[in-house]
DNA sequence: ATAATTGCAAATTTTTTGCAGGTTC
DNA sequence: GAACCTGCAAAAAATTTGCAATTAT
């Protein structure tokens, strides 16, 4: 719930923000531009500058969090349990993906003195679609 | 020799493009910021402009890409041999990090007729320095 | 010689900010 | 009612573009 959620971090539960967090679930991985034309349709005042606030705000709480695909192209999602990410290289489309990174953990050799702990998995590919085109 | 590199792209070996090459190198990761204080240094004349310009070309090319961490900085990187990045929450300094990646790659369940050919990994974490304060 | 590239300036796009009025708790 | 948020407009920052002059091959 994310009227919760908000209010333990000390933000209000605006419509706004709860339209904002409602529609990045919805995409599951969504770009700003992508985002505000989509929020604006059901909040026809919304204005950048607030959407713009917000997405700081709330990746400052850690409540929602960027993913980086591809050099460059930023999308955003709801942070959840943990996942890593599988990205269609031919149509872009991102998927989260469960997986056990421990291996890793427990075999790399890193600069003595320094310790890891998380680990973020970004698997690029064909995804099914592209590949049977 | 990045001469060679760039003529087998199509691309002239002029001494911007050079000098951005070189200073990338230098730096190991670096933001376009810098980058640009760092050669103007060099080259006085050296526009913002042609920068962005070449920056564009060079990950086109694959000649450099771009390295993302904790939500929004991007830095920039020649293309070498495969490798990861560890990168401090601290401080902020990003290392390149040799490691096997085999083992997610044959355990990791994707959608069927996905596939998958170049996983990154990035880990966070402390470094020495940061660990020690 | 010619095709590509640069610098410069202007244009465009993206993101941030100030503030008066409105909303949440 | 107090503190926080929003919309709006303006400002600032980041990136792209057009073009004449220059440079690499």
């Amino acid at each position: 719930m994310y009227q919760t959620i908000l209010k333990e971090n000390g933000l209000k539960a605006t419509h706004q923000r709860l339209a904002i967090l409602s529609e990045i679930e919805k995409y599951g991985h969504v770009q700003i531009e992508t985002l505000y034309e989509s929020i604006h349709t059901l909040y026809p005042t919304l204005a950048l500058g607030t959407l713009y606030r917000n997405i700081n705000e709330l990746k400052e709480k850690n409540i929602i969090q960027e993913v980086h695909v591809n050099n460059s192209k930023v999308y955003y999602e709801t942070i959840k349990e943990k996942h890593h990410h599988f990205t269609c290289k031919e149509c872009g489309m991102i998927e989260d993906i469960q997986l056990d990174a421990e291996p890793i953990h427990s075999s790399v050799t890193l600069p003595k003195g320094s310790s890891v702990d998380r680990i973020d998995v970004m698997l690029y590919g064909t995804c099914d679609k592209c590949a049977s085109h």
